[in-house]
DNA sequence: CTGTTAGCGCCTTCAT
DNA sequence: ATGAAGGCGCTAACAG
C-alpha cells in the first residue's frame, strides 16, 4: 500500500499525494479530499523509512537516561513519550546505569539510529564526553535535570531549592541539620544540592555534616550507626527520594520515630513518596513536565532546522511537598535516649 | 558516508560491501578485511532506513505496556530495553494509562512505525481488540504478564503462587486473610491471582474476603476503616506493590504494628519494596528477565519469519521474598483493642 | 495548482 | 566470489 495505489484511485499523480500529506495548502481543497478520501479507503499510512531516507529526518528523539529504577527517570520518560506522541516523533529510550561506558555506547547507538534529537541526563554537564560527542555530530540535544550555563537545560534549581528548604528547618528549630548524598563525584545534580544546603547551614552558623555513600549500595547500616550516635542530627534532607526512602527505614531501625524525632525529606517527589507512612516529604520536581518540555524545546528547534541553544534553557518550579515525614517544629529531643 | 564510499575506498563493488556486512561467509576474507578495514577508516555507519524501505524489515519493536508509573512495568521496560540492545533491535515504547482507547491508539501508532513485532500487556488477553488489531496485522506479539492459553506470553503464575502464599499463612495460623485488589474485570491478572486466593482458602473452609477498590484511587481510606473494625483480617494479600504500600499506610494509620498485629503480602516484588520500613514482603516476578524473554521469543520467531505462537509462552518461577512485612507465625491477636 | 522525474542508501536477483 | 542493475516509497526540484 503506497502512494502510488492512492495516486490511482484519486486519479491524480503521486506527487499530488505526497503534497496533499505534507503542505495540505499547496493543493486545490477539492482534489485533497479527494485524495484523502481514497487513502483512507485503503487504509493508506505513509512509509516513514522512505520519507526518512528521502528527508533524513527520522522523526525520531534518542532519549538516554541513568535508570528507570528510578521513578524519577521514569515519571520523566512518561512525559516525554506523551509529549512525543503529540508531535509525531517517536522515541528511543536508552539507559545507562550510571555508567560511562555505556553512557557512550548508548550515544553511539543513538546515532547510528540518526535520531533528529536527543534528550539526555549525564552524570556531569560541566565535562561530559557523551555531550561532546552528541555536540561534534551536531546533533541537537536537550539535558534533563542537568543545569549548566553552557547548554540548553530543563531543570529546577536545586541550589535554591535546597537552601530554602534548609532555610525553613533552621526556622523550625532544627540546628543539627545532615545531609545523605550519594558521591557528590558521580552527580553535579547531587552537587548543587549540596551547596544549597551549605550555603544555609553557613549562614546559620550551624555546623554541616555531609553523610555521602558510594553510589547503589543501600547505605542504610551507615545511617543507622550515626543515627543511634548521642549528636545525631534531627533533620535529614536527601539528595534524592530513593535515599529519603532508606533514610526511613534507618530511622527506624535506629529507634528513631519519624516526624518525632527526626524529620527527613527528600527530592525528586517521586510519586510513591505520598503513599507511604510515615509520607515522604520531598522537593518535588515537576518530572513529567521536564519530559513535556523537553520535547517542546527539541522539536521546536528541530522543525526551524536548529539546535536548542544554551539561552532556551527553562527553570522549572519546585515545589516543598510538607508531607509527614516532614515535622512540624522541631521539639527538643530528649538527649541520650532516643526513641 | 554511504556504501559506495566504502566500495571505492575498499575497490570492489557496492554489492560486495552489502555482502561483507549482512552474509560476511559469502565474500573473501582478504576483501572482508578489506572492507571492513575501509568501512572504519571512512567511519562508515548504515543507513537503517535504506535497508529497512529495502527489506521491510524495521528491526524495531514495539513496547506496549499500561503505565510506567508502577515499578513492575519500569523494570520490565528496562529488561526489554538491554535485551533489544543486544540484538541489534531497537524499541518504541507506548504507554496506555490502562485506557482502552490509548491501548487502540498505541497499537495503531505501533503499526504506522512498522514495528517487526510488540511486547504488551493488555488488560485482557482472552478479549482485546488490540490483541485482535495486532493478530489480524500479522504483527508477531508477545504478551508480558498476561497469561492465555491461545496467545504467547511470559508470565508467573499468579493464580498458583496466590495459593502457595495464602496456605502459607493458614500453616502460619492466619485464619481471617483478606485479598485487597483493583477492580477485578479490569485486569485479567488480577483475576488470577484473586483465583490463587479464592482455591486456598475454599480449601481451608476459612471465609474469603475480597477488598477491591476502584482503580488508581488511592483506597487508603476503605482500607483503614476495614482494618479498625473488631473482626479486622490478620493478615492481607495484595494483587500488586503499589496496592501493598497503601495498605502498610492503611495499617499504621489504623494503629496497627505491621507484621504484629497484620501481615502485609504484595505481589510483584518491585525494588523499591525492600528498602520501606517494614520491608515488603512480595511475590516477586523477574521483571527485568520477564522482559529478556519476551525480546528472544519475538526476535528469534522474527528471524525465522514467524511469528511466536501460545507454545512458546514461558512460565517463569516467582519467588516469595518473606520479608518483615510478612509475620513469622501469627500470634493471636488482642481482640478488640488492637495497638 | 499539478505532473514528471531523479534520486535518498540499500539489498538482491541475475550474470559472470 | 564478485559485479551490474532494478527498485523499495517517498520528496523536492523543475516544468508546465
Amino acid at each position: 500500500m503506497s502512494i502510488i495505489a492512492v495516486a490511482q484511485r484519486a486519479g491524480v499523480s503521486i506527487a499530488t499525494v505526497s503534497r496533499a500529506f505534507n503542505s495540505p495548502d499547496l493543493v486545490m481543497p477539492a482534489t485533497r479530499h479527494a485524495i484523502e478520501a481514497a487513502a483512507d479507503a485503503l487504509g493508506y499510512v505513509p512509509n516513514l523509512s522512505a520519507r526518512t531516507l528521502r528527508t533524513s529526518r527520522s522523526h525520531t528523539l534518542g532519549v538516554l537516561l541513568p535508570t528507570l529504577y528510578n521513578p524519577v527517570f521514569a515519571e520523566c520518560l512518561a512525559g516525554i513519550a506523551a509529549a512525543a506522541a503529540g508531535t509525531g516523533f517517536s522515541i528511543l529510550p536508552a539507559t545507562t546505569d550510571y555508567d560511562e561506558r555505556r553512557e557512550q555506547q548508548g550515544a553511539r547507538a543513538l546515532l547510528a539510529r540518526a535520531v533528529d534529537g536527543v534528550i539526555l541526563t549525564v552524570a556531569n554537564a560541566a565535562d561530559s564526553a557523551t555531550l561532546d560527542h552528541f555536540k561534534r555530530a551536531g546533533v541537537p540535544y536537550v539535558l534533563a535535570y542537568n543545569r549548566h550555563a553552557d547548554h540548553p537545560c530543563v531543570s529546577v534549581d536545586g541550589r535554591a531549592a535546597m537552601r530554602e528548604l534548609v532555610e525553613r528547618l533552621l526556622r523550625d528549630g532544627h540546628r543539627r541539620i545532615a545531609m545523605f548524598s550519594g558521591t557528590l563525584a558521580a552527580s553535579d545534580r547531587a552537587r548543587q544540592r549540596f551547596e544549597g544546603y551549605e550555603q544555609a547551614m553557613q549562614a546559620s552558623g550551624c555546623e554541616r555534616e555531609l553523610i555521602e555513600v558510594p553510589f547503589v549500595v543501600s547505605a542504610v547500616d551507615t545511617l543507622v550507626e550515626r543515627l543511634r550516635a548521642p549528636q545525631r542530627p534531627t533533620a535529614v534532607v536527601c539528595s534524592n527520594d530513593l535515599l529519603a526512602v532508606r533514610c526511613l527505614r534507618a530511622a527506624a531501625l535506629a529507634g528513631l520515630a519519624v516526624p518525632r524525632d527526626l524529620s527527613v525529606v527528600g527530592f525528586d517527589g517521586i510519586g510513591i513518596g505520598a503513599d507511604l507512612s510515615p509520607s515522604l516529604a520531598s522537593i518535588a520536581q515537576p518530572n513529567e513536565r521536564i519530559g513535556h518540555e523537553c520535547v517542546r524545546l527539541l522539536v521546536d528547534a528541530i522543525e526551524r532546522s536548529e539546535r536548542p541553544c544554551a539561552a532556551d534553557s527553562l527553570t522549572l518550579a519546585h515545589e516543598l511537598r510538607a508531607l509527614e515525614s516532614l515535622g512540624p517544629v522541631f521539639r527538643k529531643p530528649t538527649p541520650g535516649v532516643p526513641r
